[in-house]
DNA sequence: GGATCGCTGATTTTT
DNA sequence: TCAGCGATCC
């Protein structure tokens, strides 16, 4: 242990060692705050101080409680079993699991995701007849789960709280979609941990358990805590005070989806006798990277306030390259501009992988995606959607969910008709009228109107196929397992067929899943264990070994580093967002800007900021003006370039472009550069391709993306 | 029950 | 511009 202590600097130490009482850890970018929770982690293990039973451990992501778990093992040399390490929402549902009852609900409730909650909560509109028109449920979903998030249940919502929402009846609207998920025996993200801190506030035997068994709390990225979470931890804390909080204000970029950052700023308030441990070099970025995130971070106000200095000799300023800014004219130019620098770097030996593109939002990598295409460029596109979040995928946990729970009527409605049984809107209105008449669970009333003869036809027929298979799987699975359950539906419902002949391009793809599913599946025991898993941890375990690109948004990119990053789109109207400022006004602002710098602390050795001056949005184009954060960092630390930038005005009456040979310029003739049919060629808009005839200037050229198409041969160059 | 038309609206989205 | 939807038609 002893070996870990001395790889740790002095205050990465005082963080490790300062076991009693309240402490919050304000740990910069890149200053090492991994490394110090799981060495504070194994700290307490090592010492005899607490068990692994005894440690409450709290992330954000299960990717984040995953590098927790396997860096532990890594210090301990071995694998820890019994750890209370997870999500808010995994040990929140874990808690719940045992104590269901107290909240109405039974252990094995369903955890709802988001498109379950909008479905669930539509119906309830029907119900309530409620216009979906003139209130979008989404709308009225982020009401709620903002309540949900401050931990106000139905009864503690006001009319006032809830405004002309709904006509006013939002209240009404939130106890019903409440009452009918307790119908459903199920529970939404927000309700883990809402019911949870019901539960620890009115039990106090309960608390007192709890109090008993976790010694020590540790909690990360603590920036990021809703007001929830924050009662839950405070309740969990409130008898031995040994609450360990790791974040940094300046990387709060959740507010949005009810983070508070007032949660980290009042620390020292909420938890007297608090130390605080600033932790500020950073051995992760370049001198001028680092210089330049903390500049562009100070014109934030209300900070705890951290610097970052470089925790290194080696990363001396003048031995690093200063932040790239390059002013494009317009938006396919920023996305060649990239392509070539990217070109430009694996030319010099640099991996794919240690490059990202960092964007505002998803739509914008597109361009980035084309021409890494044309260029032949492999990238990877973090986020989006994913593995669970696939149509298929959802359709084998709704059957999976039907097996484990017969009550579950949205698993039911979501394949009542996949794959088609005839079962249209007429036969669906029918049953839910009697299943809420009869207050029965759709597949109960299913049953009821096929014995009396009131489902019959096509729909009729339908409907009594998917019982009677359902009950055959829900045998098997008793004798043969999960694995071989689900093998069996997927191929005896028909599904497995009906993509089969799905003539689309993605259902090979979509084949390709399900298999994966079935693989998935193999590493639970149970299938409700499974489901737990997938309702949550939905993720996308992509191998992040092959040497891609990466392009994702910014939010996305928090928590990870990359050599080399690019940073387009730097400019007002895209960057800070429009619609954040008009919404959030100054505090928005803010987080914008704790978004650049998110962006900016992410490289190690390069970071290339771009803007365009024109980029078209939708149907037409906008001049832009750079953005206002790129005033905000010292001309020092900048090195500016690109065809827009006042360093390289072009020349009057063209556009600028960054091409190997501009429309301007006199570029050689093909044959004197070697080019004859059979070469490998490359062209800026179409990419490599292959010269298939020639005749004086023109080229006939296959390109590998683009098709066949007649080109000057100035516009090409050898490949 | 499924295909087609036309309108709308278009940030971020750890769980 | 364009995807995603609800309404409408066959």
């Amino acid at each position: 242990m002893a070996e870990h202590l001395a790889r740790l600097n002095p205050e990465q130490r005082m963080a490790v060692e300062t076991l009693e009482g309240p402490v919050l850890v304000l740990a910069g970018a890149g200053t090492g705050k991994t490394r110090v929770l799981t060495t504070r982690f194994a700290h307490l293990l090592l010492t005899g101080r607490a068990s692994p039973g005894q440690i409450l451990a709290v992330t954000f992501t299960n990717k984040a409680a995953r590098e927790m778990r396997e860096r532990l093992a890594a210090l301990l040399g071995r694998p820890v079993e019994g750890l209370w390490l997870g999500t808010f929402h995994a040990l929140a549902a874990r808690m719940l699991r045992r104590y269901a009852g107290l909240v109405g609900l039974d252990a094995n409730f369903t955890i709802l995701d988001a498109d379950d909650q909008l479905r669930l909560l539509k119906q309830v509109m029907e119900a309530e007849r409620i216009d979906a028109k003139r209130w979008p449920p989404p709308l009225l979903m982020g009401q709620i789960q903002r309540w949900k998030d401050r931990g106000e249940g139905p009864r503690a919502v006001t009319a006032a709280m809830a405004g002309d929402l709904a006509g006013g009846r939002l209240p009404a609207l939130y106890s019903a979609y409440q009452a009918r998920l307790k119908a459903l025996n199920a529970a939404d993200f927000g309700d883990l941990l809402m019911y949870m801190t019901e539960i620890l506030r009115h039990n106090p035997d309960l608390l007192g358990q709890y109090h008993r068994q976790f010694r020590y709390l540790l909690v990360d990225e603590y920036q990021d805590t809703n007001v929830v979470q924050y009662l839950w931890l405070r309740l969990l804390a409130q008898a031995q005070h040994n609450i360990c909080c790791v974040g940094d204000d300046d990387q709060s970029i959740y507010s949005w989806r009810g983070a508070e950052v007032e949660n980290i700023l009042r620390f020292e308030k909420d938890f007297p006798g608090a130390k605080v441990i600033r932790l500020e070099r950073n051995y992760r970025s370049t001198a001028p990277i680092l210089a330049a995130a903390s500049a562009l971070i100070a014109h934030n106000a209300g900070r705890l306030g951290k610097t970052l200095r470089p925790g290194s000799e080696a990363r001396a300023p003048e031995a690093s390259e200063r932040v790239a800014v390059l002013s494009l004219w317009d938006s396919e130019e920023e996305a060649r501009a990239v392509g070539e620098r990217i070109e430009a770097w694996r030319r010099s030996g640099e991996s794919l992988a240690e490059m990202a593109v960092l964007v505002r939002a998803g739509f914008q990598t597109r361009a980035f995606e084309e021409r890494l295409i044309t260029l032949g460029i492999p990238y990877r596109v973090i986020g989006g959607l994913r593995f669970y979040e696939r149509a298929e995928i959802r359709d084998a946990i709704a059957y999976a969910r039907l097996l484990v729970q017969p009550g579950d009527d949205l698993a039911f409605e979501r394949i009542i008709n996949v794959p088609r049984r005839g079962v249209g809107a007429v036969a669906l209105r029918a049953l839910h009228e009697r299943a809420r008449a009869a207050d029965t669970p759709l597949t109960a009333t299913a049953a009821a109107l096929l014995a009396e003869g009131a489902l019959r036809g096509r729909a009729g027929e339908g409907v009594r196929g998917l019982l009677a298979h359902l009950a055959i799987w829900r045998e098997t699975l008793a004798r043969e397992g999960h694995v071989m359950a689900m093998r069996a539906l997927l191929d005896e419902s028909g599904y497995t067929d009906m993509l089969r002949a799905d003539k689309s391009p993605e259902a090979p793809g979509r084949l390709e899943n399900l298999k994966e599913f079935i693989r998935a599946l193999a590493d639970f025991e149970t299938l409700a264990g499974f489901l737990d898993h997938v309702a949550l941890v939905m993720e996308n375990e992509e191998n992040t070994t092959s040497d891609k690109v990466s392009l994702m948004t910014l939010h996305a990119a928090k928590g990870l580093e990359f050599d080399n990053v690019f940073l387009p789109g730097w400019e007002e109207g895209v960057f800070p967002n429009p619609r954040a400022l008009e919404e959030g006004g100054i505090k928005a602002l803010e987080e914008e800007r704790r978004l650049a710098y998110v962006g900016i602390t992410r490289a190690r050795k390069r970071v290339v900021i771009l803007h365009a001056a024109q980029r078209r949005i939708y149907a037409n184009w906008q001049d832009s003006i750079p953005s206002r954060f790129l005033d905000e960092i010292p001309e020092e630390w900048l090195a500016r370039g690109g065809s827009a930038s006042r360093q390289a005005r072009p020349l009057p009456g063209t556009r600028g472009a960054v091409t190997a040979f501009p429309l301007h310029a006199r570029a050689p003739t093909a044959k004197a550069r070697g080019i004859v049919v059979g070469s490998r060629i490359f062209h800026q808009n179409f990419g490599h391709g292959t010269v298939v005839a020639a005749e004086d200037d023109r080229l006939e050229i296959a390109f590998d993306e683009a098709g066949t198409k007649h080109i000057l041969d100035r516009f090409v160059e050898p490949a």
